[in-house]
DNA sequence: AACATCATTATCCACTTGGATAGCGACAAT
DNA sequence: ATTGTCGCTATCCAAGTGGATAATGATGTT
């Protein structure tokens, strides 16, 4: 085949949509041949996410990411074109996922009381780092490693997302119902304190033993974070 | 050379004390030549910190720690025997720095009143993250990478560390200091409110546009941990 | 001055890496 | 039934990997 039109191939297959979380399986009944191609996409990408947040971005091989999936690794290059790419496409990916898994009650803070919010909030964030602990690695592997991806990542995801959760926490803080302190370190704190138990879950099952991921421990966890933060 | 005498050769080596920081490079004066090796040894040490934090394990390579370090790969294995080994010897490294910058009065909280005593190790430990940031990466990428490593950093450095904040923090909680909640959460909660800001100082950076590393803002941070947490 | 030590290097090795290319072969369209 | 599309793989490549070996040459010892 010639070089030009494999290029171009390549670019379509990249370009199609990537699988979307929630949209219901669209239409009619997809082709057999797309379907299979989705769960490919989607097979890659949790696999990906999964070495990625493990073992950083050069410290994961495209060959065992590739081994997860269950392919070989010339379709993360066919799909994907680079290793870049995918590492791009894995942080979309975990953003959508988020966004999807976010009920009505949390993506809507309109009519309900600041506290009820904040703390419907917090059990949700917890609940959703606790089921996804890589969420929170990955994006420590994304900070930690500077660079342009990491320009691209915070225009396109992070950003937003502070922006989004300050006006709230100012008028909480001017309300009384949070520490009265500088509002970028509140809420990294509260972030923190809210997905680092579940990030670092293996050095406290090494050190004491505890499964961070039990039901009951994450209630206590909940319970944590609103008595040490709440007033 | 026979292959017997040269492991016996390289085993010496690695035996050889490693730098230590307080130490007032003791006696008569060292011969020129044991210091250059020990001035070596600290070179592919901060190296080896800096490229392990940043990329992980298996992300760093050996020949990119030892080009950082001004020497060529071959030294590595020659002092370390293996990559495995300066992983270790990086971690060994990192908690000694650290007791060598903690004062008396941080090290020992005899006759401190509990909550005085508290105020100086926050001070101190938000001083010490923001002056090494690298140090939280590093324990990050550790705890992340589960394995028999996680279990002997556990063992040999981690667990002992957990244990002396123990009994402290359950006393402030029993005397109203600290809110009353599960001790493992609370001391995750105060760690990461003390040093995640600066592991992940690039990502504000890049977010915020703010410099976390100002002497200014660390003032403000410590003050946020403050007010956050005492009471 | 002659010798021995050893910090350091050059160089080789087998293996893995991300990427490129040229198919194959099951599906879909006619 | 024939043909063309395209999801997927086999296979090659240059570059990089951690490790092993033997030498070098300045330093220290006699």
């Amino acid at each position: 085949m010639p070089v030009a039109k494999a290029v171009k191939k390549a670019a379509a297959v990249r370009a199609a949509k990537r699988p979307r979380i929630g949209e219901p399986t669209a239409k009619k009944a997809a082709p057999a041949r797309a379907q299979k191609l989705q769960n490919t996409r989607l097979a890659i990408l949790e696999s990906a996410l999964s070495h990625f947040a493990r073992r950083g971005f050069q410290g994961a091989s495209t060959r065992e990411i590739a081994q997860t999936a269950g392919v070989r690794h010339g379709m993360i290059r066919h799909i994907y074109g680079s290793k870049d790419e995918l590492w791009r496409e894995v942080i979309g990916f975990l953003f959508e996922r988020m966004n999807a898994e976010m009920p009505a009650v949390v993506v809507n803070p309109e009519n309900q009381d600041d506290i009820v919010y904040w703390k419907k909030w917090v059990r949700w964030y917890i609940g959703y780092s606790a089921r996804h602990p890589d969420h929170g690695r990955l994006m420590v592997q994304q900070s930690i490693l500077q660079g342009p991806q990491l320009e691209w990542a915070a225009e396109q995801f992070i950003r937003s997302r502070h922006l989004w959760h300050f006006p709230a926490i100012e008028r909480m803080k001017a309300n009384g119902h949070l520490p009265d302190v500088d509002t970028v370190s509140l809420f990294f704190m509260i972030n923190a304190a809210c997905q680092m138990i579940y990030v670092l879950a293996p050095e406290i099952k090494a050190v004491d033993g505890r499964d961070v991921f039990d039901p009951r421990e994450i209630e206590k966890h909940i319970d944590a974070v609103f008595v040490t933060f709440l007033r």
